[in-house]
RNA sequence: GGGCGGUUAGCUCAGUUGGUUAGAGCGUCUGCCUUACAAGCAGAAGGUCACCCGUUCGAGCCGGGUACCGCCCACCA
């Protein structure tokens, strides 16, 4: 949309080029982001931004982006993550220190195998009807047609996927103005990636931290691959516990075993029982018949059996079963598979061969009841294991698989986060990661699919030799074999999370000692969700320990998770989605940063709604406003001026935030003093004048302040709410409309008046401390601020954003008391409905020096509270007068002849007193109390002192008006 | 089975070491198109801080317990 409005970058800004009177654009009243968003974006990009400087002068600060898994397009999750690490990137860029975000993307193995398979079936079956059961019916297709077209040509669709996919990721993370050096963009399987995955792998290999063999694993029967412990859901569910009954061998009695899974039984090699438990020591060695295969089967003894669960007795199935596969291990047991990858019976469950699962089940407990061998059936909840990415039950199985041992990884890992070397915040995140840590299982890192690094071990077609190495070996160790050629490599790829593991270092060079590895490594910080901290967090830091000898990052902040205004969470399956793009072209990409950065408290989920980003979408447009408010009254400043002003302006680093004027003594414009203060009409404007510039720089180290500390404890709504509400409630609504008349009146002159330099710089320097937030409507205005040399961005110019010595607590004191005044004023005004009326004032106190603050800054008083005039008495106002009693001992009156409406007034006033009443109370009881005196602090007794005199006050007017309006004749109103 | 978090205004949520009168946004009500902004300005109403007990001069905050909600972990069939 063409607005007739083309605001500059930088080098096009029209301040530099016009020779005269400088003619400023119209600029539209509504802040429309789309018209400025994207420019910038694209600037930023173009202009390469956000590489690091070389050399190692100043301080660095550096994180490597968790990498989006190249599945689809970023989610809000992705969003809010983003903008937390956006804002502290920035942040600490403007503090001048060298900081490098390093992007890159995942290729997410079985998860981008999945969508692409999907993606086939699509293809193939184009009409079905979208949903739940089109996505199964697609996904089947799809894996069939993988099978179909074989390896080569289904990863060529994959890198195709990668390609479209990762230019899709890139365009939003750059729409959302995510300050990243895409020079170093990284690709989990870019050449010099993948070689330092497969070098990971043969190192721990030949240290024996990775090893192969035949274990129990989740095997996912749709997925047709082995999984982690960790990509197993749990879900509760109704279920039964069948009681079977086993013959003992020898024709008398019986053993009775409880199971959830009866099918399974077909694979049982024992039953075993707890040797301390009295009802079946005897039986220990003896041997009992399976039934329906009539197997002989031996009763063993184990610990692990529970005595008091079911019959005390269970049922072993070392193939099907991890506990059982323990029990088999340890009495040298048989395993006997009798369900294969497909989840269906094998040749070895006899009759029962090639029924599903379920068939097999229904058939197992159809031929126990004719046989009369169950005993009796409860109901039982159990938890089934369900596949994370397909939510197919997952079978135990044994099968040959290549597991990474964990516990000498874990032990170093444990130590860094215990000691604190890599500081985990909130705290709790800290303990579930080392409770999860002393309890660690082996991984295992092996998948049955075809996307992904593929294992280099290596198997030779001569003998049964295997070779882990980085390309096949040239000759057979064991037969002699010779050449490269009479190997096949392994046909399994790598779980996705161990390559992921390797991020923070293999992004920067690793294994070569390169210079980003000396600068950059370990990162300062990393951030991530909550479901991803055994994943990913906990593999990275045991990774990098192994092979860097360093934890990879310092930090590590777990965001929340962002949900649905319902809270619920954002799934696709709900529909609850909110969809970043759309909504950042709905509202602008600031607004929506804004919102998220607003709600995001540590450790509580984030409850997102469209409302929330329509308030800070007014937000910008307010921000839109101040400035267009403060340029369009710079729109008649001679060129020569806005030379001088430009040099003022321009920041200075070595000094940085105490340049502003607060603390100057001269309180002029360097470069122009002098003229400034002649333009002061009077000694009375000017003193206003300096008590607000003072005023709103001490606020501004205060808010300064207050941010870094948020920021530093990531408290990103904290320092969200402070810049809001410094910049709307104190810039917008007290400073630029005190100043207003000063800025307004004086832009025919032909000079800038040190009012306006002064208004500029704390607009210059609000937009600072927004920029990390919204960086681009900053970006935009503050390229429109008149600036010297080579402003390139003011996300790269300095800001210095600590000074707590800035402050000016008289200034501070002073504008309070003024305020108040202001308001109690207005507030009469409202409450007797004189809004458009200008009554008279009077303001009465003993403080003499407080009278002639308001004696001298009474333009401001007058205009701020439309009054028409305010006069001063020394003393108390008497209770007829109805004053108004403030803060700072003096009473306010208004003047005016609107007839008061009793009724109104009587409802007020018996709603009030009794709360005063009920303060007041509270507040002698407290007093009264002899060990409050002498045990709480002294200012706090004063304090409540000070309070108890007001509320007596108070309560005292109060009282006296509603007596006065009881005894006036209730007059006729209106 | 173990662990963690939540319960504060009509709604969504802040409230960092205990201390004067518990805050914000949205919504509601009143009055205003005041030359930066109606996506705005000025003002107002609205809370037994889930419940019980305790520690303390003093508790939304600390300790113990109860209720409800949510999340994570878990190889007892």
């Amino acid at each position: 949309m063409s607005l007739g409005y083309k605001a500059g970058r930088p080098q096009t800004s029209g301040w530099k080029d016009s020779t005269r009177k400088h003619v400023r654009p119209e600029i539209p009243k509504v802040y429309s982001p789309e018209a400025i968003e994207p420019r910038w974006a694209r600037y930023w990009v173009d202009e390469k931004l956000y590489r690091p400087a070389e050399g190692n002068g100043s301080a660095r600060f550096s994180l490597s982006l968790p990498p989006p898994n190249i599945t689809g397009s970023l989610h809000m999750g992705h969003m809010l993550e983003h903008t937390e690490i956006d804002i502290l990137m920035r942040w600490h860029r403007m503090r001048g220190e060298n900081v490098l975000w390093l992007p890159g993307m995942d290729h997410a193995s079985i998860s981008t195998q999945m969508v692409v398979e999907r993606e086939l079936g699509r293809e193939a079956l184009p009409d079905l009807e979208p949903g739940a059961a089109a996505r199964r019916a697609w996904q089947r297709e799809g894996q069939r047609r993988r099978l179909e077209m074989g390896p080569e040509k289904f990863l060529e669709r994959c890198w195709q996927w990668k390609q479209e996919n990762g230019d899709t990721i890139r365009r939003q993370m750059e729409r959302m103005g995510a300050s990243v050096d895409w020079t170093r963009a990284r690709f989990t399987m870019d050449p010099a990636y993948s070689r330092a995955v497969i070098e990971v792998f043969v190192r721990l290999y030949h240290e024996g931290l990775i090893y192969r063999g035949q274990y129990i694993v989740n095997w996912c029967p749709r997925c047709g691959t082995a999984v982690s412990d960790l990509e197993v859901a749990h879900e509760e569910r109704p279920g039964q516990l069948w009681y079977i009954r086993y013959p003992l061998e020898g024709g008398t009695g019986s053993i009775s075993v409880a199971t959830t899974r009866p099918e399974t039984m077909l694979g049982d090699t024992a039953i075993a029982v707890n040797p301390s438990d009295n009802r079946y020591r005897s039986m220990i060695g003896r041997k009992v018949i399976l039934p329906l295969l009539d197997r002989v089967i031996p009763v063993v003894g184990d610990e692990f059996v529970d005595p008091a669960f079911g019959t005390g007795a269970v049922k072993v199935t070392p193939a099907h079963d991890p506990n059982d596969f323990g029990i088999g291990m340890r009495h040298n047991l048989p395993s006997i598979t009798v369900m294969d990858f497909d989840a269906r019976m094998t040749a070895a469950a006899g009759p029962y061969s090639g029924l599903s699962r379920e068939q097999a089940r229904e058939a197992v407990l159809r031929d126990l009841q004719a046989a009369n061998l169950i005993e009796k059936i409860e109901g039982y909840k159990l938890n089934v294991g369900i596949c994370d990415r397909c939510k197919t039950i997952v079978e135990p199985l044994l099968s040959k698989q290549w597991f990474m041992r964990m516990r000498p990884l874990a032990e170093p890992a444990i130590r860094a986060v215990e000691d604190g070397r890599t500081r985990v915040v909130p705290d709790n995140s800290r303990k579930v990661y080392l409770d999860w840590m002393y309890r660690i299982h082996d991984w295992c890192i092996s998948r049955q699919l075809w996307w992904g690094h593929r294992i280099p071990a290596w198997y030779c077609d001569g003998c049964d030799e295997v070779v882990v190495a980085a390309s096949a070996p040239d000759a057979c160790p064991k037969c002699g074999k010779a050449g490269k050629s009479g190997w096949h490599q392994d046909e399994d790829v790598l779980d996705t999370w161990f390559s992921s593991g390797l991020w923070p270092f293999v992004t920067l060079g690793w294994p070569e000692q390169t210079e980003d590895l000396k600068r950059f490594y370990p990162n300062d910080l990393m951030i991530m969700g909550f479901d991803i901290l055994f994943f990913w967090a906990a593999r990275m830091i045991m990774l990098g320990l192994k092979f860097t000898n360093e934890v990879p990052f310092r930090e590590l902040y777990i965001h929340a998770l962002v949900c649905d205004a319902e809270r619920q969470k954002m799934s696709k399956t709900k529909g609850n989605v909110i969809d970043p793009i759309e909504i950042t072209e709905k509202y602008g990409t600031d607004a929506v940063r804004f919102a998220l950065a607003s709600s995001a408290a540590p450790g509580t989920d984030i409850a997102f709604s469209d409302d929330k980003v329509q308030s800070y979408r007014a937000f910008a447009n307010k921000i839109w406003n101040a400035g267009r408010f403060i340029l369009m009254n710079l729109g008649n400043l001679p060129e020569l001026a806005v030379r001088q002003l430009g040099v003022a302006l321009e920041p200075i680093p070595e000094v940085g935030f105490d340049a502003l004027p607060v603390r100057s003594s001269e309180f002029g414009v360097r470069g122009l003093e002098g003229h400034g203060n002649e333009q002061l009409r009077t000694e009375q404007l000017r003193t206003e004048q300096l008590l607000i510039d003072r005023w709103i720089f001490s606020r501004l180290a205060a808010v300064t302040h207050e941010m870094n500390e948020a920021l530093a404890g990531y408290r990103f709504h904290e320092a969200a709410h402070t810049i809001y509400h410094f910049f709307w409630h104190e810039f917008c609504d007290w400073y630029l409309e005190w100043v207003k008349p000063e800025i307004t009146e004086r832009s025919d002159e032909p000079r800038p008046t040190a009012a306006w330099v002064n208004m500029a710089r704390a607009f210059e320097a609000a937009l600072h401390l927004l920029h990390p937030f919204m960086p681009f409507i900053t970006e935009e205005l503050w390229h429109q601020l008149p600036h010297s040399g080579n402003a390139r961005s003011i996300s790269l110019t300095r800001f210095e954003l600590v000074n707590p010595q800035a402050g000016d607590v008289v200034s501070e004191k002073q504008f309070e008391t003024l305020r108040e005044l202001i308001v109690a004023a207005r507030n009469v005004k409202a409450e007797m409905g004189l809004q458009k009326e200008k009554p008279s004032a009077q303001v009465a106190t003993e403080d003499l020096r407080i009278l002639e603050i308001f004696r001298s800054h009474q333009h401001a008083i007058l205009r701020l509270a439309g009054l028409e005039a305010l006069n001063f008495a020394r003393g108390r106002l008497p209770a007829e007068a109805s004053p108004v009693p403030l803060s700072s001992g003096c009473d306010l009156r208004l003047f005016y002849e609107r007839p008061v409406d009793v009724v109104a007034e009587r409802t007020r006033l018996e709603r009030e007193i009794p709360k005063a009443k009920q303060q007041l109370e509270r507040i002698e009881r407290q007093l009264a109390n002899e060990s409050f005196r002498s045990r709480a602090p002294q200012d706090v007794v004063t304090g409540a002192e000070r309070r108890r005199a007001e509320l007596v006050d108070q309560f005292q007017r109060l009282e006296q008006s509603l007596a006065r309006l009881g005894a006036a004749p209730s007059s006729p109103q209106n």
